[in-house]
DNA sequence: TCCCGATGTTGACAGCGTACACATTCCGAG
DNA sequence: CTCGGAATGTGTACGCTGTCAACATCGGGA
């Protein structure tokens, strides 16, 4: 009576090696995983994954949608833990809290956080395609722009450049903080997120904003 | 008579395997990369190598290296480009140029960037190591930052959270236009780099930057 | 001159991604 | 109920990789 998709012989393989690979990813690094590692932690054969993705880059990929569902989920629920009802500087407060959340994920996962956005080869549609059926973030950014919009906050035209100065602004301190650059050991975020929202709202809402929250 | 500190049976292997090495990675992909092949191509046995790296690692982190050579060169080049002789809203051009020159790199040589920046292990010393004897890039942005503060366009206190800033963000740029992201097919980088300058300016500024050059 | 250390080579091993042929299990048509 | 094909998993094999140990070669200082 169970209907997913694949739940054959061992139960919703395919799932359990996207699963079982992000855990090696994050635990071990990207270096230690590999198609017959995660198959002889799944329990089957090397050969069993082939039936699910075409080859180790397809597994990759799927790991990259993981994780892209994960951080637009916890995008999402810095949402809700900051605003039941929305509008107004609310609206500012939601577009700070995913900045943090974006950061914060980083982070945590560093390792997934790269496979997520380190690979050249994403589907070419319009939006990304996410496991869970979460929304991918980048449409968590766009309702946080839309909201500011419907509030009167900022004008429709000032939108138009916001959604890429936000997301590179925050993808950026992300990428830089876990470890490349020099700037690794790292100043705090809130400066820089003030200033994003400054940059997003324009030169005239200057002090508009709340204090920087604490932390 | 010559001196360079290698160069016995195959005059300077080393230098040879490094720009090999980053020609088979910006020609074929990280994927294409390995030790066996770039000696080969070098003309050496595959263990060769290891008398002048450690393993694999040690190569990649010497391609990364070089990587940010190149681009602190560039990025250098295109202050020069700008500025004879800098002060004033020169400073203020001299920062723009860096970030399109930064970009510009990104773009030109994808795979190069993205094994200079995507590496988790970098020397953990103050500054980092680059092939030329050029400083590094972060280095860089800091000569411009301090070029400012002495022709009085930012106060020193502005200035301490700007590298952060600037960095970030041109980075991030740089990342998402390589493809990960939805951001992939990009819009243009000048007014994001508008955005940036107002950001470092402060916002009494808004104004004084000169109006964003074609292209 | 000769010898030692720096450099490069050869051979070997385990692990990897993946192709091919085979075994098992599920499910619907008769 | 049966039975056959499709979906799923296994076994075996191949070439390539990173790396180790032992050996060969060279060049410069005693």
């Amino acid at each position: 009576m169970k209907k997913p998709q694949d739940a054959y012989h061992h139960g919703d393989l395919r799932s359990s090696l996207v699963e079982e690979a992000v855990r090696v990813i994050e635990r071990e690094g990207l270096d230690a995983f590999s198609l017959r590692e995660v198959a002889r932690r799944v329990g089957v054969s090397p050969n069993a994954a082939y039936r699910h993705f075409e080859d180790k880059d397809a597994l990759l990929s799927a790991v990259a949608a993981h994780g892209l569902g994960m951080l637009s989920r916890r995008m999402r629920e810095a949402i809700e833990a900051v605003s039941v009802r929305g509008a107004g500087p609310r609206a500012i407060a939601n577009l700070r809290a995913t900045g943090r959340a974006y950061v914060a994920f980083a982070l945590a996962k560093p390792e997934l956080f790269r496979v997520t956005f380190g690979r050249q080869a994403s589907p070419p549609g319009p939006d990304q395609t996410c496991t869970n059926g979460e929304p991918d973030p980048y449409r968590v950014l766009e309702g946080c722009l839309d909201a500011l919009v419907e509030a009167s906050v900022i004008s429709p035209e000032r939108r138009a450049g916001a959604e890429l100065f936000a997301w590179t602004t925050v993808h950026g301190y992300a990428s830089l903080a876990l470890g490349g650059g020099p700037l690794a050991s790292l100043e705090p975020l809130e400066p820089v997120l003030d200033l994003v929202i400054d940059g997003v709202l324009g030169p005239s809402a200057t002090s508009a904003r709340k204090p920087a929250a604490k932390r």
